[in-house]
DNA sequence: AACTCCTACGTCAACGTTGACGTAACCGCC
DNA sequence: GGCGGTTACGTCAACGTTGACGTAGGAGTT
């Protein structure tokens, strides 16, 4: 009947009319204030109900001192992929919990959709951000941290200073994986990462190197790809590998994508049940192929948590010098890294 | 040295004193309307890059006749399911060309927090939302739609009047995957599937029944299972199904989890070369299983493209009758679901 | 009785921006 | 020389809210 479908959101000024008072003291009722009596308070949140009025939280946050939009910005590589969706996950869940909201975007690996990104969340005057940074240089996050927005960064370290980040043991983890395939007598491990400019991908491979140090093995250049950015290019690159003379006995792939592709390949030559493989970052049904694919677990939630927990420090004002939280990763042995070599 | 760390952001009026005019010309300049000369503007653009200005989108559209945020919510179930999380990607991409940031929050299929999410989106004014309704009643929706907040509703459809929404062919897919089943020779076709809440449930139990009806095959009650919430359930659930005297040959598996878990009972029982298996919803790896598992499935992207579509619109005053759009879904072969029965 | 203090309100201005409107200067044209 | 039109600005108020501050009335204290 009298439905106001496409009339003006009501204002505090209405509640205020209906209710008989001020709008300061429609204010107070609505943010819980004192000085306002029991009789005005009840006849305030009448008003409201009825003309359902809801604050408007950009004009609050235009006027109050503090200036808090309640809200964050998380800003990361591909919503789409598993791995970045439960750290969006984790942060929501932490932002929640704080009364705070989550703009979400995806800067697909490219500098200037990152920097487009940060300057929407910054019109938007978020409260603090929490970024995947894009591989290479970081010009536009340190402009940004700069300007003063609180920021953490995740899954990668800032190459700027002052600001915390959240990783994984990248390197000791890849080591533990790459000794764990050297004590079951593999002398052959090849690895396969991902683009060079990331640095986990850097990290992986220092793992890697270290890993093959402590067992006593000697480096073979020719067991090394990198730069295989999508399970197609790691699907060729396995290939090469078993082209060789002296093919790998087993593979440690240094991420996700890596990993689907190389065991793709394992499973076209018929080579799955015969070459030891060993993934970074698990992934949904690794347990159900045969063989489980043997993988280091990365704890995302628990990176998740972490990075809300900094962010949500640094805006209520921690000026505590900055922390590079790690969190610990563990091998999960599913039976495709406890393949002994043939030989 | 002066780095300006703490100190305010820079306003319209810091710029306009630096650059010796008003606020007002600031602003044209800023927007690019006309009424700027050629140095005046010059002047304007070289303060507000001195002084790091970034315009204040909130006071902004506060001010504005239109009184746009240039923001949207997205209200999934859980933001780190892939299904939820492809979706979210694929809104995110066309909101961005549109200009316009996400507000992403995950409702659990809990009415209670959808309901507090849909007040927190409501209160940063959003432009309009995307929602993936919690099972049950939608009081708390329509109360939303009722303000006048523009709304689309994806995957399942409002049960009341007015709004738009895009979900998949989820009765024609289903049929089609039991006659698929049926052409092969499969007479005791089981239906595992998830909470009956769900309108996707009833519509794909509802195929089903169409397509034994279709095939001429009679409904066995005993081998109908739903209201299986999460992959446990499931899996229980199958295991009952092969206690039967006369167990089922063929299984359709109505949801994403719900596959996954039968697929562990029947690899656990060695009955996955013998026992055929479609599943709704399809998922990373499906292709690399032993079988490759047949599955029905969404074009998510599709839909998120068309929901995204669909809310810009209505935001720019469309005002057509609503729209139920439905994005097929496709039948995808690859070995579960071929396997003929074994008598 | 005069004082202090407290409670429960109200008034006013301001947050950063833009719409409505004003105005000065200039151009062109009869 | 007067008129209308255009361009390039500026002034002012308002968007919805809250901080600073004012005030009336009552209670308690001396």
């Amino acid at each position: 009947m009298d439905r106001t479908a496409d009339r003006r959101e009501p204002t505090m000024r209405d509640v205020a009319a209906l209710a008989k008072v001020s709008t300061k003291t429609v204010s107070r009722v609505i943010n819980g204030l004192p000085g306002a009596g029991a009789e005005v308070t009840d006849r305030v949140r009448a008003a409201a109900r009825t003309l359902g009025y809801r604050p408007n939280l950009t004009a609050s946050s235009l006027r109050r001192s503090d200036r808090r939009s309640a809200t964050i910005g998380v800003l990361f590589e591909d919503l789409s992929n598993p791995f970045d969706a439960a750290l969006l996950r984790a942060v929501e869940d932490r932002a929640r919990h704080a009364g705070v909201l989550v703009l979400a975007g995806s800067s697909e690996d490219d500098h200037t959709l990152q920097r487009e990104l940060l300057v929407s969340l910054s019109t938007r005057r978020v409260d603090g951000v929490v970024v995947m940074a894009v591989g290479g240089h970081q010009d536009a996050l340190q402009q940004e941290r700069d300007r003063g927005t609180p920021m953490v960064l995740v899954d990668r370290p800032p190459t700027f200073g002052g600001t915390d980040c959240v990783t994984t043991t990248n390197r000791d983890s890849s080591r533990d994986a790459v000794l764990h395939l050297a004590a079951l007598g593999h002398r052959d491990i090849a690895f396969l990462g991902d683009r060079r400019t990331l640095w986990t991908s850097q990290e992986r491979y220092t793992g890697y190197l270290e890993g093959l140090a402590q067992a006593g093995l000697t480096l073979r250049d020719a067991l090394v790809r990198t730069d295989l950015h999508g399970a197609d290019l790691a699907e060729t690159a396995t290939g090469e590998l078993f082209d060789l003379d002296r093919p790998p006995t087993a593979l440690f792939t240094a991420q996700n994508l890596v990993t689907v592709g190389a065991m793709r390949l394992l499973r076209a030559r018929d080579l799955h049940r015969h070459v030891a493989l060993i993934g970074f970052d698990d992934f949904p049904l690794a347990d159900m192929l045969d063989p489980g694919i043997t993988v280091v677990r990365q704890d995302v939630p628990g990176i998740g948590r972490k990075a809300a927990e900094l962010i949500f420090a640094r805006i209520d004002g921690d000026t505590s010098p900055p922390v590079h939280a790690v969190v610990p990763a563990a091998l999960v042995r599913r039976g495709s890294g406890e393949i002994a070599p043939v030989s």
